[in-house]
DNA sequence: CTGAAAGCGCTTACAG
DNA sequence: CTGAAAGCGCTTACAG
């Protein structure tokens, strides 16, 4: 009798008194074995704490049962949310997730990720945001013939390898929010140009706008760099032009923090004298004081979500549209009418 | 000649004319080997891209080239730095990363953690608080022979599977500092009992002010949960005393917000009329207004060290003492002297 | 210093 | 529905 968790497949088919080759039919879900056997073979995994070995395995098939985890550098909420996210599709499945941080900046970093696909065999490659914008990394992953997933805000992809994050829907509720309390004076602070999601967020925001016949003229818009320092940067720009506006919305809640430092420098109250808005919904939006309206996303459905799409079985219907998940507004306590 | 990256050890071997016995000593760097055989060897390897299959390496090694990240609820950041600082060890070392949350209030939890370790025949497992406080978690690794690293406050366990955070230091720290700017009457909102962190920090913080003649009587005490929401309502029953604290400790810089929160209610100024200091520099503390005094922990050094632990020779010698790793304040903007 | 044989725990390809 | 043989890419144990 082989130590818990140290029985291997000779150790089942002896005991069953089968081949190897049934427990591993069995193990992998094989229709090719008398529902009796089957049933004699999982009865004794059970008991003996079976389970198969990934490298094992793993070398036979030619792959392992790894998942990959690529990004570049979003915030800490958002990576350990979708680290749950996938984690709670990868439970109980024999796979593992492997984090693999990289720098987008280098240009050979397509190259470092390419050599971590490659040696490490891996099943598929979730890509977050900025990394997944790269049609570069999504050509070489291709290549090499691993399975990936693409998290973006816009369908960058075919539908089997994209998740649609809406934020330029998210972007265009904002806009009808603050319209909707009364606002004509809006003041909006972009994160940098070069990330998709920024001009999703900003660009829906300004159609949101225009659809209800405000304007947002180019001087009421501030290109800031989705850190703290450059929301405080954006709301001096913007709380010192005439009119003031008397709301900002911030394409991240780091900005928004800034906001409320410039905003409390001059000595205006929010919301009384201005409503702030941000994006993302990070724990900073519900410590700050007032407590931040802002955009939630469903971050570990998104890791959910494309964990399953990889661990899909090879030949699985793709989906004819990308599938995509919506987020949505958080009314707290940075928001209100504007000053009359 | 095989694609790039697919190269065997059987193809070196034959390319270089040895037996694939003595690639697979280059491999593992025994002195076995010709110099002249070596580098004729490495040339190839490098040529043809070759890195060895981890996975087969495992399979006859009897073990994987995983390190196991094992935590339960950190906060974010910490999580990512630590992972981070992981990764900075294991960069080009053939290792990776495979994080593995868990949830400790369960009484199976060690068991699904046996068996993660045991399945995927992990090389090694970093232990975070606070698990890496279980020493029923600690023997169960032991049992299975699977390596590991605890990372805790105090020193639980043998310098060569300790890393010493030395919380309760840093805890001086802040009283020392406090008690020079002129601070007599002190508050503290500690984190949950259940957490020895948390017993560190404000038993330091305690007993830096005794060694300075200052008594920090229990009432001034408040017992959170290391939450926002326990932030503020430690702050309202602190500021409700009589006399006033003119400063409060809080165990980490998510309830050192909810002081912020409670205070500005109340119309007191920071740190004009309460001086606050938090602990763990967390991305919040330069993002609240004013930024806050807080104790900044080297976790991504942590993670590198732990890492590098786990790494090394088998027999090398253990350390005679804890490796530790020291934190120290940093003075922001909510802390002066008390008002006269 | 070097190598031929056997084996790690699985699966594939084939046969029945 | 079931199995014997060969193989995945490495290392161990042994021999020289």
């Amino acid at each position: 009798m082989p130590a818990p968790g140290k029985a291997t497949i000779n150790d089942i088919a002896r005991l069953a008194a089968v081949s190897k080759k049934t427990v591993s039919r069995v193990i992998n879900n094989s229709p090719l074995v008398r529902p009796d056997t089957r049933e004699k073979i999982q009865t004794l995994m059970k008991q003996l704490g079976y389970a198969p070995d990934p490298q094992a395995r793993g070398l036979a098939f030619r792959r392992s049962f790894l998942i990959g985890l690529v990004y570049d550098n979003p915030t800490a909420q958002y990576i350990v949310n979708m680290q749950y996210g996938a984690l709670d599709a990868l439970r109980d499945s024999g796979y593992e997730l492997v984090v693999h941080p990289c720098d987008s900046n280098r240009d050979d970093y397509i190259d470092g990720i390419r050599r971590f696909a490659l040696q490490q065999k891996l099943h598929g490659v979730i890509l977050i945001p900025r990394v997944s914008e790269d049609d570069q990394l999504a050509r070489a992953l291709r290549e090499i013939d691993v399975r990936y997933v693409r998290i973006a805000s816009i369908p960058l992809d075919d539908p089997a390898h994209m998740l649609h994050t809406q934020e330029r829907q998210a972007g265009v509720e904002a806009a009808n929010y603050l319209q909707s309390l009364g606002h004509r004076q809006l003041g909006l602070i972009t994160g940098p140009h070069r990330y998709r999601s920024s001009i999703e967020r900003g660009g829906g925001f300004a159609h949101g706008l225009a659809q209800r016949g405000i304007e947002l003229t180019p001087d009421y818009v501030f290109e800031g760099g989705y850190t703290f320092e450059s929301g405080v940067a954006g709301a001096e720009y913007l709380l010192a032009k005439s009119p003031r506006p008397t709301a900002i919305f911030a394409c991240n809640d780091e900005m928004a923090a800034g906001v409320y430092k410039a905003a409390m420098r001059r000595g205006l109250s929010i919301p009384g004298d201005l409503s702030v808005v941000g994006y993302d919904d990070s724990p900073l939006a519900t410590q700050l004081w007032p407590a931040l309206t802002t955009i939630h996303s469903p971050i570990r459905d998104l890791g959910r979500q494309a964990a399953q799409m990889l661990l899909a079985p090879e030949h699985a219907p793709a989906p004819t549209q990308p599938l995509s998940v919506t987020p949505h507004l958080v009314v707290r306590d940075s928001s209100q009418p504007p000053p009359v």
